[in-house]
Parts: structure tokens; C-alpha cells; sequence
DNA sequence: CTGAAAGCGCTAACAG
DNA sequence: CTGTTAGCGCTTTCAG
């Protein structure tokens, strides 16, 4: 079972190392003959180059890492996908690291962990600021995703988190929605993204001429549809009124769909519902879920744009890339009537 | 940002380079003073090993591949978390492939295994058979999951299909239900799944004396919750009756679940609906939804125990190992009455 | 307990 | 067009 390597097929094939490899990497001047004898050579061998002596060798590991807080979250699931895709595209395998959010496991992916094991690092931190990161020098190009840090020197990709809450909003209240209710802000959040939503929210109340209530704040003790669930009936039990809500994400949105559903309110009729990442999830919950849409390709490609610069070299100010984002109007908050 | 290495640690600190690998190492026997001197020279400089030449100089990568249909698919996503959990215990790290279930693909990824990258892989092939796996001799150590091929010489997970869809069936028939389908095969179907979990199926009829009924029987176009749902309405057009129908997946129970609703039947009402995977989507559906659990944890482990044997050296022939499940009952398919 | 030197398998100058 | 050779950065005998 003893690994084959280009040197053997080298002796075989009578030639030397250099032609072998010339063979592998298909250089075009190469004597025909000569390619034909080493094929021959490696088939019989069944030689494969070993990746990790290449990689020595080249400086180049022609992987990246994928940092995300959570791999089966909907929303990063089908994010590390696209990613994943992209990577296959430009010729990238992909090694993807759950954090679980852990500040530990976060500082570890952007220190020792990856050095040397990867070309670059496109990471989504939720316990890390700007400043944390920014004290870490980069030795490996590396990407922000989401709002959490955005320090000056890194390059970094979002939506723009205020503008779609405000068209969420706007929707809501376009429909008629004036007790619009906001899902949710955790007790202990770091997170960038979610005080970025409520901005957006509140600034559509305002320019509608509503008048905020912190009632209308609902806040949830962590990211899983079941505490937006408890969040949604506390909410009710208190005897909160709300005609409308917009969810921070599409599992809040679902466990708010929920426990209206339980409470035997009707959506949109009662309460119109908006989530937020618009996952496959949306387009599969009874009614179905009008949900904020990132475009989760444009992400993937804008990350590997800047990921792609900054390995070729470029050592500039970060940059600050916004991506588009749209609102998939279904069932749960249609267009107005 | 020349990259700093072990031999720079070693002149600036005035030791070897073995001494410096020592500290690195966490070796126990160093000069105390010299531990620390090394370590402050490791400090001053923000040295950090290159795994990639630790690698080529052990023959160890520390990395495993899991190569899946589809990242993005709830029930995929939920067991490379597991695996991901498992991996990070035992000290591994994950790569994973997306083969998209393309045979070309799905036949790279068990040719690069060869190609020193990782210690071992975990593979859920879809389109390869057992025999297109044995073709390939493998230097790496391989572990088989699911139904789709288990060569004589390979090891392999999964858990008992035709049990489980009996388990199903018989739950549905516990309840009263007399006219139950199943949902869905595959015109093209190629994984052994399908196949498994309609024999259990029929099992269970007959042992209820339930004679079979070709007409129950739903075919799909793809395994998508938007195919489960056509499949379920065109059922319902040509006006088949049904009180009760296990699903192949989950994702095709939530299509089923929508159809349903959308045509005014109730569930578990007019049809109990049963799934299949347990993913986090079950709990969230309304109706929550009845699903074969197949337990992931335990999957995650077994596949891990089979592959370190082998990276541990083990050559013998393969292992089959039948991983437990259970039926999680919710709303769309409660206990009888 | 520490140092010196020989690889791990491949690539890339530089010759020929 | 093909061969030689010197590294890539780390680990690991084997001496000292």
C-alpha cells in the first residue's frame, strides 16, 4: 500500500521527475511518444500527485475556509453552498469551521488554526468585534460576512440591513399594518445585524407617522424558531395587540407563525408575518412566508472577489461591499389589498 | 508579512530548531529557562507552525472529507453538524464536498483521496454503485453512507430503511388508517433508499392484511418539496382517496402537508402524514410533523469509530453497521386515538 | 536534555 | 524539449 510518487513513475517511464510532472500538468511540448510511455507509466502505477508536497512546494493550498456560527442554520446552510459553489467555479475546495458562536473557537479560526492551511479565510463572526479582529494581524487574506465587525483594514460584505427592514416595514404598513410589532432583539445581543433591523423598522414607523412602542419590541433568549415561539405567546398572554411583525430571521418568523397559528390567529388576516433570509423554508411553511431576501449569490461571489484581490496581493484599506437585496412578497403579509 | 519560521524562532531564541518543535509541542522535557525564552521569541515574532509542511513531514493531515449530495438539504446540513461535532472531538477537521449527486464528481472525490489531502472520507454516494466503488482500489481509508452501494470490501453506515418504513406504516395503520400511500419513488430512482422504504411499506400492509394498491404508490420528479407537492396534487386530481401517506422525506412531507392544506383537507384529520429524516423542519410545520428519526449522533460515531480503524491501519474486510431509529410522533400523525 | 542533518514529495530555476 | 538540483518548513532519528 506504499504511496507511489513521481519518482517512481519517473523510473519507470525512463524519464526524469521534470517530464513526469510536465506529463501531469498537461504542458503543451511535450513529445507525444514520451507523453504516451509516461501515461502508460502512471496508469500502471495508479499515481496521484499528493496535494500537501504540492502545496509545500507552490506556497499555494488552492483551499479557503468557511468560518460560520452554525453549518445546519438555514440561512448559512444554503449560503455555505453557494460559497461552495463559487469556490468549485474558481477552483477552490472549501473547509468549512462551525464557531457555535463560541468567541474561542472564532479566535481560533483567524489565528494559528489556519496558517499555512489555507489561502484565505471568508468568515461570518457573531462574538468577535472590529477590534478584536483587528488586533489579530492577517497573515491569511481574510473576508468579513455580516454586520458584526467591520474593522477598517478588512475587507467586508453585507446588505444593507437598515434599508431592508425599512422595506419591510414599508410593506406592512403599505397593507395597513399600524401596530407593527418587531421579533427579536436578544437580551445579550452582540450582533450588529439585529440593532441595524430595528433601526430600519423604526425609521418606517416614523416616516409613516407611527408611533413607536417598546411593547412592540419583542425580545427572545436565542436565535432558534422556539424562542421566537415563547417570545410571540408571552407576547399575546401580556395581551399585546399587533396587526403585523417583522422577524429578525425566517426562524423567528416560523415559530411567530406558530404560535399564531396555535392562538387560532389568522395570517395575514390578524397579523400579517415577514421573515428575514428568505430560506427554503419560506416557501414551504402554511401560509407561506414573505421573507427579506439577501441575494445569497452575490454574497458568494462578492467574498470571493475581494477573498481573490487580496491573494494576489492587494494590501489596501478594507473595502465595504453592500449586495442587493429584494423582498419575496408569499402569503404571510401579501401585497396590499 | 514574510511568513516566520520555526528556524527564525530558533536564531532569534539562540536554540535549535528541535528545541523550538519541543515547546511548540508541549514537550515535557525542556529547561524550564529555556521554554521560556523560546516561547518569548515565538511571542515576539507571532510564529505559528506551518501545518502544511508539518503534514508532508508526517504523513498525517489531521483532516477527514465528507462529501454530501447537497450542503443545503436539512437533513445533509444536520449531519455534517454532527460530523462536524464528532470531528472537532477527535481532533479532525472537515472538508466537504457537494457532489450534487453528479457521477463525475462523486468519482473525483474518491480518486482525490488518494491524493494525500486527508486521513480519510465519509461519503454519501448517490449515483455510484457498489461495484463503480470497488473499481477504484483505495489507498485511503472510505466509509459508505446510506443505501446507495456498500461493497463487499468497504465499510459502511445506515440505518435499518426497511424496519423503519415498517415502524411508519404501522403507526399509520395503528391509527385506522386503511388507504395509505407512499410518497414518492423516483422514475430514475438509482439509491437503494427508495426502494428499501417502499419494501417496508408493503411489508406492513401485508402483515396487516392490506391488500396492495398500485394506485398509492406516488412517483415524484425530483426529491424536492416541490415535486412531493405536485406528485400529492395530481393524486388528488385523478381523485385517488387516501386517509394516510408515508413520505420518503421530509421535504416531500412538507410538500405533501401544503397540497393538502391548500385543498382544504385537514391532517391528521382527512390524511395523517408521515416523514421521514427528523429534521428541525418537523417540529415547525403546522401541523408539526410525524417523522422516522434516524439518529444522526450516532451515525456521526459510527462512521468515525469504522474510519479511524482503518487510519489506524485496519485492512480487513468491510463492516456494515445498522445505526438505530425512532418514530418521532407529532401532530400530523398522533398515537391512535 | 539538546543539536545536526536527513528526509517527506513536489515544484521551478537553470542548464543542457 | 528534457534533466538536475535546490529548496518549501517541519519532524525525527541519531549523536552528543
Amino acid at each position: 500500500m506504499a504511496r507511489v510518487r513521481l519518482i517512481d513513475v519517473a523510473e519507470l517511464a525512463g524519464v526524469s521527475m521534470k517530464t513526469v510532472s510536465n506529463v501531469v500538468h498537461n504542458y503543451p511540448h511535450v513529445a507525444p511518444a514520451l507523453r504516451e510511455k509516461v501515461q502508460a507509466a502512471i496508469d500502471q502505477l495508479g499515481y496521484r500527485p499528493n496535494l500537501t508536497a504540492r502545496r509545500l512546494a507552490t506556497g499555494k493550498t488552492g483551499m479557503i475556509a468557511l468560518a460560520i456560527p452554525e453549518i445546519d442554520h438555514p440561512y448559512f446552510s444554503e449560503l455555505s453552498r453557494h460559497i461552495a459553489e463559487e469556490a468549485t467555479r474558481r477552483g477552490y475546495r472549501v473547509i468549512i469551521e462551525q464557531t457555535l458562536s463560541d468567541p474561542v473557537v472564532e479566535r481560533a479560526v483567524l489565528s494559528d488554526r489556519e496558517a499555512g492551511l489555507v489561502d484565505g479565510v471568508i468568515f461570518h463572526p457573531v462574538r468577535m468585534g472590529s477590534l478584536d479582529i483587528a488586533k489579530l494581524d492577517a497573515a491569511t487574506p481574510l473576508v468579513l460576512l455580516g454586520e458584526a465587525a467591520m474593522p477598517v483594514m478588512t475587507d467586508h460584505v453585507m446588505i444593507d440591513n437598515v434599508s431592508a427592514a425599512l422595506d419591510a416595514t414599508r410593506h406592512l404598513l403599505a397593507r395597513g399594518c399600524r401596530r407593527i410589532a418587531f421579533l427579536g432583539v436578544i437580551a445579550a445581543d452582540i450582533t450588529g445585524s439585529t440593532n441595524q433591523r430595528l433601526l430600519g423598522y423604526q425609521q418606517g414607523l416614523l416616516e409613516a407617522g407611527v408611533e413607536l412602542n417598546p411593547e412592540l419590541v419583542f425580545t427572545a433568549s436565542e436565535f432558534t424558531a422556539e424562542a421566537g415561539l415563547r417570545s410571540v405567546a408571552k407576547a399575546l398572554e401580556r395581551g399585546v395587540r399587533f396587526d403585523g411583525v417583522v422577524c429578525r430571521d425566517d426562524r423567528f418568523a416560523i415559530g411567530a407563525l406558530k404560535t399564531l397559528h396555535d392562538s387560532g390567529r389568522s395570517v395575514p388576516g390578524d397579523v400579517a408575518v415577514v421573515g428575514w433570509d428568505n430560506t427554503f423554508l419560506a416557501a414551504y411553511t402554511s401560509p407561506t412566508l414573505t421573507s427579506v431576501a439577501p441575494r445569497k449569490t452575490a454574497i458568494a461571489r462578492a467574498a470571493f472577489d475581494l477573498l481573490e484581490e487580496r491573494i494576489a496581493g492587494y494590501r489596501g484599506v478594507g473595502r465595504h461591499m453592500i449586495v442587493g437585496h429584494s423582498l419575496e412578497v408569499r402569503e404571510s403579509a401579501p401585497l396590499a389589498p
